[in-house]
RNA sequence: GCUCCUAUAGUUUAAUGGUAAAACACAGCAAUGGUAAUGCUGAAAUUCAAGUUCGAUUCUCGGUAGGAGCACCA
């Protein structure tokens, strides 16, 4: 037989023979460094026999494939312990994650905490140091369902494999698990690596299950990797947009209103920023503005749909004997409005913007900071149109969101959510030809997107711009929704060019998505340091003698000011490495050191936050450079 | 909502079955010079409720909030 390897070169031989022989046929290093290997494009353990011709790529610990195939025998490996250490024990699954692996364990009555991952971690040491071989074995169906007739879970998963499927299993030590693989040659590659946290979670991802224990680790063939690695993590902590709310200043919360934030003077200045550019970009798109009521009548979400698709998450109350119910969504309100006019084709696509503040009640454990709230504003739009507009009017849309979000040059990318499987209401035709619309639409702008299968909202389906946050966690942010049913729910129409009334289609669509949400996303994506245009402060003077310097610091001040310059001065008896200190913790993006040589020659010495140099220029000169760099957003 | 963890001055941390230590911040006084912390003094806290106990901030239980996840996220 004939085995081809990738540089070109092949090796010939009689018989039969494992991929350890073949690699250290090639060179006895080489077989030391094998993880897996590619036959014929498939991944499998270096203990696979080829008996015919192959091409074959042998991966060794520096490729990404390994670090896959690393991780996953660390996930066995820690299944193995706590087998050991709680042998009732019962296994779920145990997969690789982004940054890691974690297994879901069925302990019984037992409690696994975040102090008992020391003393696995000793233990899972112990066992890997043992260097076991891990090795493949195949069963039938039958014998799988009779070996692991004790873990109620594998069974489970058994019962849905077809019935001719060949099953894995790998063994090592005193461990065997169900396994599709491939696996690590043995053991001793497992050093370096860390248990990170345990949490509940539920048997096949549905809450109606039970809920296992799930730890999650992560692992690395080198010792640096995995120091660099936590390290990466501690960072992410530090940039946690909790943490540096509190340090800056920018927002609150407070028991009495969980998930329900309040803003602080720095974090207004942000949001004022945040929102003033938004009313000045969506006026020069042609938009016009309006703002709904908080509260409206129940009557009118049951026209929506709401009360009957949303009523767990909406916030109600009673007045004169009626129920109302606080808003969830601007769009109710939004159809008022339209429908309080009549409305020519020649209007449209019309664009309702309004940045309205919407509540939500959002499971106690789902809430995070500003990432998940309970009240939040929306910068939503409503835009109506008829048919042949949708794929042009998207296209505005994704250029409109492309640009704001290159301003802070944040990135992003698509999903396109389909329609639920039972929560949607509306025609399968209607929502198969919205679904094309929004495609299409990406399609003909060499968009790339992904597809979230059910995800749409009950009224439609979506395209979703998703953030990722410092813990690279994914957010939500902007959203185009297509929505074909609550104009037929409302009887909107329009007037079209036979006089003849006509039902517009209508989008919804937000670009922060949620203000606050997105304010999270910036403070972490900034680390705190925002640019000049949207820093709280944007700069603090700082007198070096108040005896001497003041007068010309405050005239400064006030010319600052009077720019619309969000200015202080620190006129406090410290000593200027005192002040100076401070305004770099704050993260001011100019502090200005006003002396002598200063007040001598009108100038001013700044220096830019981030950055070591000092530089003087003239008073009018800062202020002039200043504001230009407010104007261009930077 | 579910699993696990946590809760001490405004903030970040310390300690204890006999009511608590510090740093920063704050206030008062003194000092006053060039790019990351001047000194002294002061005020300031055990999340709430129940239980065990002679005595609970500490142990147990419950509530509330926060965290890590899961589920949810129109």
């Amino acid at each position: 037989m004939i085995i081809k390897l990738p540089d070109g070169n092949e090796m010939i031989y009689e018989s039969e023979k494992s991929l350890f022989e073949v690699a250290n046929d090639i060179s006895p290093s080489l077989k030391k460094r094998c993880i897996v290997a590619e036959v014929n494009g498939k991944i499998v353990d270096m203990n696979t026999i080829v008996s015919e011709d192959v091409s074959l790529r042998f991966i060794t610990d520096s490729e990404p494939e390994a670090l896959e195939v690393l991780r996953h025998s660390t996930a066995h490996l820690l299944a193995e312990t706590v087998k050991k250490i709680y042998p009732h024990a019962h296994f779920g699954v145990g997969p690789t994650i982004e940054d890691g692996f974690y297994y879901d364990i069925d302990l019984g009555e037992d409690i696994i905490s975040e102090h008992d991952l020391k003393n696995i971690e000793r233990e899972m040491k112990k066992i890997a140091s043992q260097n076991s071989k891990i090795v493949r074995g195949v069963l039938s169906k039958e014998e799988a369902l009779s070996f692991f007739n004790d873990d109620p879970y594998k069974v489970e998963l058994i019962n849905e494999l077809p019935v001719d499927e060949e099953i894995s299993i790998y063994k090592q030590t005193h461990f065997t698990d169900l396994c599709r693989g491939p696996h690590l040659p043995g053991t001793k590659w497992i050093k370096h690596f860390k248990l990170l946290s345990v949490a509940g979670a539920y048997w096949r991802g549905n809450s109606d299950n039970i809920q296992l224990t799930r730890i999650y680790g992560t692992v690395f063939f080198k010792k640096e990797e995995l120091d660099e690695h936590l390290h990466l993590i501690e960072e992410r902590k530090k940039r946690d947009h909790r943490k540096l709310g509190k340090q800056l200043d920018l927002f609150m919360l407070s028991e009495y209103g969980p998930g329900f934030p309040f803003w602080l003077p720095n974090g207004m200045a942000l949001r004022r920023e945040l929102e003033g550019f938004w009313y000045d970009v969506h006026l020069k798109e042609n938009y016009k503005l309006i703002q709904t009521p908080i509260m409206l009548n129940k009557d009118l979400w049951e026209v929506s749909g709401h009360w009957a698709n949303y009523r767990e998450s909406m916030y109600t109350s009673t007045i004169d004997d009626h129920e109302f119910a606080i808003k969830p969504m601007n769009c109710p309100g939004g159809m008022l409005v339209y429908k309080r006019d009549i409305h020519s084709y020649k209007d449209f696509p019309l664009k309702i913007g309004e940045l309205g503040l919407v509540h939500r009640h959002e499971a106690s454990g789902a809430l995070a900071g500003l990432f998940r709230v309970r009240n939040f504003t929306q910068d939503d739009a409503h835009i109506f149109m008829t048919e042949d507009q949708i794929v042009q009017e998207i296209k505005e849309l994704v250029r409109l969101f492309d640009y704001m979000y290159s301003v802070f040059n944040l990135d992003y990318y698509i999903e396109l959510s389909t329609r639920p499987e039972d929560k949607y209401i509306g025609e399968i035709s209607t929502w198969d030809k919205s679904e094309k619309a929004l495609a299409d639409a990406l399609d003909e702008m060499g968009k790339e997107y992904k597809i979230n299968p059910g995800d749409g909202a009950f009224y439609g389906p979506k395209l979703d711009f998703k953030l990722r946050d410092s813990m690279k966690r994914i957010w939500q942010c902007g959203t185009i929704q297509l929505d074909m049913n609550l104009p037929e729910r409302f009887d909107l129409t329009y007037i079209d060019h036979n006089g003849e009334k006509k039902r517009p289609v209508m989008l919804h669509r937000a670009l922060y998505g949620s203000i606050e949400r997105f304010i999270g996303i910036l403070i972490e994506h900034y680390a705190g340091a925002f640019p000049t245009w949207m820093a709280p402060i944007q700069v603090k003077v700082i007198p070096v003698n108040n005896d001497y310097h003041l007068n010309f610091s405050v005239k400064i001040l006030n010319d600052l000011k009077a720019k619309g310059v969000r200015a202080e001065i620190d006129q406090r008896d410290e000593k200027l490495g005192y002040k100076i200190r401070e305004a770099q913790t704050k993260k001011i993006p100019y502090q200005l050191v006003i002396g002598d040589k200063e007040v001598e020659s009108k100038t001013v010495n700044y220096r830019r936050y981030g950055e070591q140099k000092q530089q003087v220029v003239s008073k009018n000169d800062f202020l002039r450079m200043i504001l230009e760099e407010i104007k261009a957003k930077r």
